[in-house]
DNA sequence: TGTACCATGTAATTGGTTACATGATTAC
DNA sequence: GTAATCATGTAACCAATTACATGGTACA
């Protein structure tokens, strides 16, 4: 059976700790360093899938006031799919991204209304970067100031923290240089 | 009608010229500075389809020894539609980067397996930097030295060129550091 | 009274990849 | 010969988004 990189991804989390569903969807449901994205309406059937394929297995926990649990483990062989998986050969994905799009069509807009976009990009990137340093700065003050001492999954989760950091910085930086360099523009056309 | 991103992008590649599927398909078939890929047999029924909407119109021009080429053209509907779109509202697009993510699960798999992942991304992704750079000498040599007098489209296709640079910058040297501290544990092991 | 959270799912649709299909020309 | 380039398209499939669906609890 084929498994997909959301599927992965999924064994990836499970192979922390059992969760349900949920916990999985509030844990992919924001970028925090994981950086793969997804909802509960692709979760679900994932699960489901994987279960049929004998990576993963469930144990139905009743709760009192609160919907049932379905929580989740790795089998045996979950845990060598994800783990061969893991070191297997990795292609370059794809290229998306409309932000960088829409600045290469910025000469179709108007100057002032691009500096607007770009101002925007800026500011929502800036937060995401500060809401990053925030858990960094929490991660150091809780291994005694060298992230290089941290052992398997604390220094993965690092690793991605620094690679959540440069992303956001090196975007937040460049949306307001092509904000600031098309706003002086439009200023000076006046 | 709803159009797409990436009808989005072909109206705002037309815009700049008039050209046939083949030459989209070269021209998307790469992210160099365009950051939005796509494969032919996604865009010839997304022409198919912005014509049927008004968006563009074609001409067949026969070839002697070649297939004859559809050359399509922006119409003024179409161009007022890219027009409206670049400085419309931008959401955050999802994120998922499988190199990061394979970080974050790179406790699942050995130490020395998982640098040489990220040895292979770091080459992959320091080429293309030195690609862009090589564009970026070329841009500079032709406009004088200072790319800040570009106009409109010319300083549209910089901005999207230095945002290539800043992201394979990052995102080479994160890979490489992920690499040397992964090997540098591997060989502490020995 | 309304909104958010907990917790699970399914259905419809769009977007994107891979494979199928044709056929002439040029370069190694 | 055989691979690559030119030039167009379609079909099957997989991945992801949006909307539909249920129902109790807590809090303002």
């Amino acid at each position: 059976m084929k498994i997909s990189t959301l599927g992965y991804a999924v064994l990836g989390l499970l192979a922390g700790g059992e969760m349900s569903g949920y916990d999985l969807k509030l844990r992919m449901a924001e970028p925090v360093g994981y950086f793969w994205e997804a909802s509960h309406s692709q979760i679900y059937p994932e699960l489901a899938k994987l279960e049929g394929a004998g990576m993963v297995f469930h144990e139905v926990v009743p709760q009192s006031g609160k919907p049932d649990r379905k929580v989740y483990g790795i089998t045996a062989s979950g845990l060598e799919a994800v783990g061969e998986w893991v070191t297997g050969p990795l292609r370059a994905s794809p290229t998306r991204d409309e932000t960088t799009l829409r600045a290469y069509l910025s000469w179709l807009g108007g100057e002032r209304e691009m500096a607007g976009v770009f101002e925007g990009q800026a500011r929502l990137h800036r937060e995401r970067l500060a809401g990053y340093r925030r858990t960094e700065r929490w991660i150091l003050a809780n291994c005694g100031g060298d992230p290089l001492t941290m052992e398997g999954r604390d220094f993965a989760g690092y690793a991605a923290l620094r690679r959540g950091i440069g992303f956001e910085r090196e975007f937040s930086e460049w949306c307001q240089w092509v904000s600031d360099t098309l706003g002086a523009r439009a200023g000076a056309r006046e």
